[in-house]
DNA sequence: TGAGTTGAGGTTTTT
DNA sequence: CCTCAACTCA
């Protein structure tokens, strides 16, 4: 049995509760991960079975720390529980029950990018040009309406969209997921939802095999997750949610902070606990983040304190302009470092916008400082990856469309879009996928003999490595092979600038099919058409990079639950942050402070916050003001160096002798 | 099919 | 101003 001898007196209170609605408003860095894991200890420790209890996360990274460090306390004995993102969930009741949603076995997930590539052919077919309606918003307003109940959305009441369109587009788009034997991310949860509303049985089955439900991040919750996590908790009502109001920086993509805010009220008897001292920063770092965030109203009160010594000033570093922003920022990071001796791994720069990261990215780069930009691209959005997912996805899943429409003519078949479209007829007429449809082209007499050719030619590839995949016992072999025959190195040769890049493509998909070997070796039933679901629910994992010792760059946004012990926040003028477009609401503003107060309470001994006074827009250059936020922090907690640029740069060249002798020619200290 | 041209739009993005 | 993606012509 585990003791809680480690926890303090909160967290010890969350890890005992466990019958019950309980509520853990976990402040930033006081040990919510800890907290939770002894809780599943603990609750094991009890003779609750592992098999009875969810865990449920957002991202796989989170869901895979769990494991982990649960594992280190208590052994396999974690490997009957089930810890899983919302989607790998909805995913795995749609698994367990795909025939009654209508799917077949071999089911597809349709990504981000599959999905607009269906919008645009929808608003294509109903003549509608996709500049006046961007397929991500009409996607963002479908996803918005969509109710579990049916799949019927009445779009007339909506500003902004032309009710006929989004109808069409929406109908159009259903169809195609239908055909293509295909599910989006959305349904991953919508479909569980609609299971769990309709077949009672079925829920109570979920229910009694999930006694116990814990939730990670609730207050990221969007309203799809609550229903879900509140239809499976309704019957025993052992629901352990965590979280931080505070912390709410994805309301703009759908998350309610209300749900969280109003626990106690959804859970009557709820237990709440607040876990309030912090580990993390220096007592500096806390009271500057205590005083940005007391501002905002409706929160949940917590007051963030530590043990540890004020440690270093927060500073405020003013630069003439975007620019000299980042070099003022680096040339400090590079000083700093070597008085400290620490590792570039130690700092990171967070900004608000991707588009910042171009200016960093440059001047590290001039001083050949180890770095990497989490966010960017991703690696499965790459061509050469998606490519072979598309071969992939069609081998396991004949009817899906999308990847068929990707791969037909990859490397190049001689196949242009008019032939596909007289494809899509031919199939259309036969009621078949497009796919399909090639086994009877001959007869079709409108397809030029060279288009038939380079069909026939991609249909009996595919065929010849379904049929091998059928019989393989591990996939990767089959993949290798096929991935071989299709010599895409040469088409590669072609398309690409650099000979560099297509190494670095090729050994992209390398790394890729050592995913699936590696896979294989995991999981007892290796199945392609599980390991092609799981990675298309799964980002890049960063993680690595940072831990070859390289300075980390990236937004506000992905640096949440992370932590450095030096973080530069740059760009703190108004207008950034708050963002322009944010200010003009209530609650874009109190979002964008809990952001600020998410980037500031990412740092463990130093923080320095650092705006231009100038920045290039739209090639003019615009006068910048402090943050508003900064106005907020009590005098006395914040160093303001106005003249920064000029001081630290230099201060950072005389480091190097040759800049010490000419600053000496130069007649300058 | 590919390079060049044009034109709009320019916040954040866990799955 | 700069980027991305759709369009255009060889």
């Amino acid at each position: 049995m585990v003791s809680l001898n480690k926890l303090n007196k909160q967290q010890r209170k969350a890890a005992e509760t466990i019958d019950g609605p309980l509520l853990v408003l976990s402040g930033a860095g006081t040990g919510k991960t800890r907290t939770i894991t002894y809780r599943i200890a603990h609750m094991l420790g009890n003779g609750i079975p592992a098999k009875n209890i969810l865990a449920v996360t957002f991202t796989n990274k989170a869901a895979r720390e769990m494991v982990a460090r649960v594992k280190k306390l208590v052994g396999p004995a974690v490997n009957d529980m089930q810890v899983s993102t919302f989607h790998s969930f909805g995913l795995r009741v749609i698994r367990e029950n795909y025939k009654i949603f209508g799917l077949k076995r071999n089911f597809t997930i349709y990504d981000a990018n599959d999905q607009v590539a269906i919008v645009k052919k929808a608003l294509r077919s109903i003549s509608v040009s996709w500049k006046k309606y961007k397929p991500e918003d009409l996607l963002y307003t479908i996803s918005k309406l969509r109710k579990p109940d049916s799949d019927k959305i009445d779009f007339s009441e909506i500003d902004g969209v032309d009710a006929a369109v989004a109808q069409g587009v929406w109908e159009r788009y259903r169809r195609a997921l239908r055909a293509s034997n295909a599910v989006d991310f959305d349904d991953l949860l919508f479909l569980p939802l609609r299971l769990f509303k309709k077949e009672k049985k079925i829920l109570k089955k979920y229910q009694n095999k999930y006694k116990y439900i814990l939730v990670d991040e609730y207050q990221d919750t969007n309203s799809n997750q609550f229903w879900l996590i509140h239809s499976l908790a309704e019957k025993h009502k052992n629901l352990c949610v965590v979280g931080d109001d505070d912390q709410s920086i994805y309301g703009w993509r759908g998350a309610e902070v209300r749900n969280i805010l109003d626990f106690e009220r959804h859970f009557k008897g709820a237990v709440t606990v607040r876990l309030e001292e912090n580990y993390r920063s220096t007592s500096s770092i806390l009271n500057v983040a205590n005083s940005v965030i007391l501002k905002n109203e409706g929160r949940k009160e917590k007051k963030l304190w530590t043990r540890k010594k004020p440690g270093e000033v927060v500073r405020a570093l003013v630069a003439p302009d975007e620019m000299a922003e980042a070099e003022l920022i680096v040339s400090d990071i590079i000083s700093h470092r070597k008085r400290n001796g620490s590792k570039y791994c130690d700092y990171a720069i967070l900004m608000r916008m991707n588009t910042q990261a171009r200016q960093f990215e440059e001047v590290l780069r001039r001083h050949k400082i180890p770095y990497v930009v989490i966010g960017g691209m991703q690696f499965y959005d790459r061509k050469e990856i998606r490519d072979i997912m598309g071969y992939l996805k069609l081998l396991v899943n004949p009817n899906d469309e999308e990847s068929f429409l990707r791969v037909v003519n990859v490397p190049p078949r001689g196949i242009g879009e008019k032939s596909i479209e007289r494809l899509g007829e031919h199939a259309a007429k036969g009621d078949r996928g497009l796919y399909e449809s090639i086994s009877d082209l001959e007869k079709n007499s409108e397809i030029s003999e060279n288009a038939k050719k380079g069909f026939l030619e991609f249909f009996i590839f595919v065929e010849k490595y379904r049929k091998k995949l059928e019989t393989a016992v591990k996939p990767s072999g089959v993949v290798r092979e096929m991935w071989k025959e299709l010599e895409y190195e040469k088409e590669l040769m072609t398309s690409s600038k650099t000979l560099e890049d297509v190494k670095s493509r090729m050994a992209n998909v390398e790394s890729f099919i050592d995913g699936i070997t590696y896979f294989e070796d995991q999981s007892k039933k290796p199945s392609l058409e599980e390991y092609l679901r799981q990675i298309t629910l799964e980002t890049e994992d960063d993680d690595e990079e940072m831990q070859k010792g390289k300075l980390a760059v990236m937004t506000i946004h992905s640096s949440k639950g992370l932590e450095f012990p030096y973080v530069y926040v740059a760009g703190a003028e108004q207008g950034m942050i708050p963002h322009i477009k944010s200010v003009v609401s209530d609650i874009g503003m109190s979002e964008e402070r809990r952001l600020f107060y998410v980037a500031v309470t990412r740092a463990q001994k130093m923080l320095t916050i650092t705006y231009p006074k100038a920045r290039m827009k739209y090639g003019k250059l615009e006068e910048k003001k402090p943050s508003e936020f900064l106005d907020d922090i009590p005098e006395g907690l914040l160093e303001w160096h106005e003249n920064a640029y000029g001081k630290i740069v230099s201060e950072e060249e005389t480091a190097s002798n040759f800049a010490e002798l000419k600053n000496m020619l130069a007649g300058i200290d």
